[in-house]
DNA sequence: TATCATTGCATAGCAAGCTATTCAAGTGGT
DNA sequence: ACCACTTGAATAGCTTGCTATGCAATGATA
């Protein structure tokens, strides 16, 4: 029953990983949530709230709060852009720049472990096939569909 | 980067899945974290709070929180084990019942949707590789590896 | 039988997601 | 210059997930 729905399974993988990955990062006071936006922000700093949402498809409202957790446990501040006064930056403290290397391990970890049951093969088709998905969903920039 | 983590678009994809069943149930006064248990609960009447526990692979305090919403909103009701005073079992009211058709309905045409841009042969793909990832993951019963 | 451990459930408190609402700052049109 | 609209961010309030703790009922044992 369950067992055959796609989004039941996606939704008990998605916690799967989750747990796992909590318990990898917690020894680096991390969490979950916080992930995405430090890819990003490790990626480059100094992004906007607005451009984290839309790289991240995670709502405005979530993504406040997230900032605001990371701001409290000293992985980022805040500085308004000197242009447009509505605007706050992003930019990570020298705490979150260190973490980067053992949080992408801990992280690589934790996909190699959760895939370690599948072949090499079928791994990268499992990674083509959720981008695949994904894709699907994604609202087609200039394709004026309404 | 991100989208070649399984983790990151795993959690993707079940947002994605959730956004979508959300607003397909929402009509039927129904919301995401109610279904897995509604699912068992359809099949079988008068479970204990632990049976579904095991089932879902959800935490006891979760499944605590969720039954008591679901009571809340006339979904269930909980009683007594004539046997066991510790024990809880749940029982789906008649309005409930009425929801499976409806719901079931809702949760095929979400799946399907999400799908959609995979072929017959990869959507059983998809599913077979997602089922071997949780599997790889579940704690094998009798198989005392510690 | 009195005590100790286990088992089933509830509660507290937090993270991470969402919608809806509010507010301040910019932008445009007249 | 003024008013209306838009845009970026914050806040309130909810669900869904988690860990940690407490508590009552049961089971086991000295």
């Amino acid at each position: 029953m369950k067992d055959q729905s796609a989004g039941y399974l996606a939704n008990h993988m998605a916690r799967l990983f989750a747990r796992g990955l909590t318990a990898r990062i917690k020894p680096l006071g991390l969490t979950t949530g916080t992930f995405p936006a430090l890819l990003e922000l490790w990626e480059k700093d100094g992004l906007t709230q607005k451009e984290l949402v839309v790289r991240l498809d995670i709502e405005q409202a979530t993504m406040a709060n997230t900032l605001a957790r990371m701001e409290r446990d000293g992985l980022i501040f805040r500085k308004k852009d000197v242009g447009d006064g509505r605007v706050q930056r992003v930019w990570l403290t020298d705490h979150a720049r260190d973490l980067r290397g053992p949080a992408i391990q801990a992280a690589r970890a934790e996909n190699a472990a959760a895939l370690s049951g599948l072949s090499e093969v079928e791994q990268s088709q499992f990674i083509t096939l959720m981008q695949k998905v994904i894709a699907a969903r994604q609202p087609k920039d200039a394709t004026v569909t309404a």
